[in-house]
DNA sequence: AGGGTGGCTATTG
DNA sequence: CCAATAGCCACCC
């Protein structure tokens, strides 16, 4: 298990229901500027019984990165509705929902 | 080594 | 609004 894993894992946990992050935060947040592509690649290894919130991460448009399902939604936006956000268009309002770590 | 591909992004038109 | 563009970086042939 790497440094940046252990760091990814903690900030992760941390994200509260019903708010979002982007991949590109996450990277800045755990000391990788340009690490964005690396935290999206980290969120479909994650191990299968894992807790955390995988969802709760999207990409800087506010929208979902990973493909469709077989039935044509997505498990993610599915995931973030069950939570309460709201998802217009398959978009999310970062405005609203991006958790931000040291506004607190 | 070296080209292609991604759960990416900021910028520009 | 979307598309193209140009960086970025880990991984896999």
């Amino acid at each position: 298990m790497d440094e940046y894993q252990q760091q990814l894992y903690t900030w992760m946990a941390q994200i509260p229901r019903g708010r979002v992050v982007t991949y590109g935060q996450l990277a800045k947040l755990i000391g990788r500027p340009n690490g964005a592509r690396w935290v999206g690649r980290q969120m479909g290894l994650l191990p299968k019984g894992s807790n955390l919130p995988w969802y709760r991460v999207i990409n800087a448009a506010g929208r979902s990165s990973i493909p469709l399902d077989k039935c044509g939604s997505n498990k993610q936006l599915r995931l973030l509705q069950r939570e309460g956000v709201l998802v217009v268009d398959g978009r999310i309002s970062l405005r609203r929902y991006q958790w931000a770590p040291f506004a607190n």
